[in-house]
Formats: C-alpha cells, sequence, structure tokens
DNA sequence: AACTATTTATAATG
DNA sequence: TCATTATAAATAGTT
C-alpha cells in the first residue's frame, strides 16, 4: 500500500530496511491497540529490530498477557530459576548451531565445494543460482566503473577549459587551435575527442575476454 | 479503511465486535509477519479474543520471544547477579550469533544480493569465486551425466549381447549380422555404434546455449 | 463468505 | 529524519 506493489521478502537495502521498519512498527502496533480497544480483546505484541531493540504493546501488561499465554498453552516453566535457564541458553546454543550448520552447507554449495550428495537437479538449480549471482555482480561493478569513468571525464573536462583559458592567456584569444598550439594543450584535446578508447580501456579487462561478460556502455 | 469512518471504541453490538475481531485479528497477524520478514525482525503477537479464546503468531517461536523480552527487561533492573553458567552460555550464543550474522551477510552476497556496500576489488573477487563455483559444479553435473551414460552404454550391451545369444539361439550361428537380421536387432546395433550422439543428445540442454556453459566432453 | 466503497497504511519521493 | 503524495491494502458496511 504505497506509490509500488512490493513482494514481502527481506529488503535487502539497511537504509530503506530501517524506514520500513520503523513506519510499519508503529502500525503494526497502533492496529493492535485498536484491535484491543475495538474488540474487547487482549492483546500483547513484541518485536525485536534486527539492531535487537525491544518494541513492544500490551492491552494490559506484558505480564499478564504472558502469564496468561502460559496458562493457555500449558507450559508452565519455571523461569529466574537459574537451571531452567541454563537450560534456556543451551538450547538457544543449540538451535544457533543448528542454523550456521544449515547456513554453512548452503555456503559450501555456493563456493563449489561438497557437491558430492547432490543430484543433477539440485546441481542445476545451484547453477542457475550461482549464474544469477554473476550477473548481479558484474552489473553492480560495471555501475561503479562506469560512474567513476563519467566523474574522471568531468573532472578531466573541466581541466581541460581550465587549459583553454589559461592558453588564451598565455597566447592570447587568436590562434588558439592553430598550428602553434603547445604539446600539452594538444594532447589534452586528442583524449578528450575520443571518450570511448578510454573507456574500453579501463573496463575490458584481461580475465574478462569472454563475450558474455563484455560490458555495451555509451551506445 | 471500510465504507464508514469509525471511532476506535468498543463495538456494542456483539455480533459485529466478533466479525470485526475476525478480520482485524488476521489483519495484525499478517502485518506481524510481513513486517518480521521484511525488516529481518523478531516479533510475537498474543491475542486473547473477549470469549478468551487464544490467537498467536510468532516469527521464530514464542518460548524465544517471550524469554529474549524478559531477558532484556530484566536486564535493565538487575545486572550481574546471573551465575557463571549462564554467562558462560550467553556469551556461547552470541559468539554463534555473531558468526551467523557474518555468514549470513557473505551467503547473501553470494547470492547475488546487498552488493551495494562492496568496492570494485571486492565485487571482482566474488566474481571471481562464482565463476570458479559455476566451473565446479559444472563439471560435477556433466561427471554424474557422465557416468550415468556410461552405465546406460554398459546395460544396453549387456542387452545386446543378449540378444546376440537370443538370435544365434532362434536363428543358428551362421550370418548374424547379415541382411537378414531382424529390425529390433538392426535397430539395437546402429544406437551403439554413435554413443557420442546419444551423450550430446543428454548434454546439450536447450536453455545452455551459450558456448561458455557448452560441455566439451569425450574429446 | 463475498463484495465494494472507502478509509487507512505505506512505498516512493523530495 | 520529516513531510508529501500516489497507490496498494485493509476493512466497514452491505448482501
Amino acid at each position: 500500500m504505497g506509490r509500488g506493489k512490493i513482494v514481502i521478502r527481506r529488503i535487502d537495502n539497511s537504509t530503506s530496511r530501517q524506514v520500513t521498519f520503523s513506519k510499519r512498527r508503529n502500525g503494526l502496533l497502533k492496529k493492535a491497540k485498536e484491535l484491543a480497544i475495538l474488540c474487547d480483546a487482549e492483546v500483547g505484541v513484541v518485536v525485536f529490530s534486527s539492531t535487537a531493540k525491544l518494541y513492544d504493546f500490551a492491552s494490559t501488561s506484558m505480564k499478564s498477557v504472558i502469564e496468561r499465554y502460559k496458562k493457555v498453552t500449558e507450559e508452565q516453566q519455571q523461569l529466574g530459576n537459574s537451571t531452567s535457564e541454563v537450560k534456556f541458553w543451551q538450547r538457544e546454543a543449540a538451535v544457533l548451531r543448528q542454523q550456521l550448520q544449515n547456513l554453512q552447507e548452503n555456503h559450501r554449495q555456493l563456493m563449489g565445494e561438497e557437491l558430492s550428495g547432490l543430484s543433477v537437479k539440485d546441481l542445476q538449480h545451484l547453477e542457475n543460482q550461482l549464474e544469477t549471482s554473476l550477473r548481479g555482480v558484474r552489473m553492480r561493478k560495471d555501475q561503479i566503473l562506469i560512474s567513476e569513468i563519467q566523474e574522471l571525464n568531468q573532472k578531466r573536462n573541466l581541466i581541460h577549459q581550465e587549459n583553454v583559458e589559461l592558453y588564451k592567456k598565455v597566447y592570447g584569444t587568436k590562434d588558439v587551435n592553430g598550428a602553434n598550439s603547445n604539446a600539452l594543450l594538444t594532447n589534452s584535446l586528442s583524449v578528450r575527442e575520443d571518450p570511448h578508447e578510454s573507456v574500453c580501456l579501463q573496463l575490458c579487462q584481461p580475465q574478462q575476454q569472454n563475450p558474455e561478460t563484455g560490458i555495451t556502455i555509451l551506445g
């Protein structure tokens, strides 16, 4: 419900994720409050941001909500008791370790390691994923390089302008491009007159001679 | 957001209160889920209807949410009176969480996501890694396919042998490859005599027409 | 439960 | 971060 439709999937950009978090968290807490009032319900909401900050709402009190929840779900475990606290952290560590293991296996496969357990179908899928990633990485790299080149070109143009001005001051306003132009100025002009070449020199790196990786720019 | 505007105040009519409860409860749980996914947050929602029925959502598990909530809120009161064993496990969990986060970031980059923070050098490195992975995956896939093909060829050869034996039994030992061979046998032989073709049919899939992805095998 | 006319939430933008 | 605004989504009232 905004300027554009979005898919529900983790927002990559950290800034907009933060902004969206702030907006939607407020929205969620507001809705929780409204539900409690409109429908005479007892509501509790707890939100931890990805930076581990806590935000919460409770129509009565969080303590009451939690106690009632535990009563209903019959999960009365003694908390504050150090033994169960140890158990909690042990479980937590076990869960994290499991997550870590899963991710590590996946990670190894993305690194082209430990492929022996995979079927042809799995491998095909992995191959497609790697191709997609590669395209994304190359696109991003090209973006950066192209904008760097543009910046350099702008700077060079500015410097060239300065050179022209200086030349005028030294040799007068006539015959700037004539046969008596000094070497520096001539050289500067000749570079400016073929921007394509300088771009190409930067982008076509030796290890990327495959036509698939060739970057089509400026046309 | 409906046919008419409403004020946030307990709905008197029991029926429409119930209907509104049902609608808004679903909305709230949906929003909670979306917030968790979009913003990588840990979210827990507990709702008791006015008829004391429980509805809940937790992005991880309600247990985890409640424990974390208690942990954070208790931390603000009593600092440092937990036992050393608890502290040990807390540290353990913290270390694991950090590892998990690092690995997740790395993983996302391998998936071609979250590239905005990377330098050209980083991207180049990532690109090389992905290319290496891709080569590994393709090699492994080819291995599997080739050995499958070899296996099939062996099986087919065995069956062909059987056919030859049967043919001998039916038509005698002379003229096995002669002009009077039956259709089945001839067909079987012709396939065996061009293994390259059958291999190629399996490996050159339509979606991989890029010369870079072409697999050079058996030569 | 379905259906809309509206309101509300929020994604994109400045 | 704050304000604005166009648009998507939620939902109040209705069938």
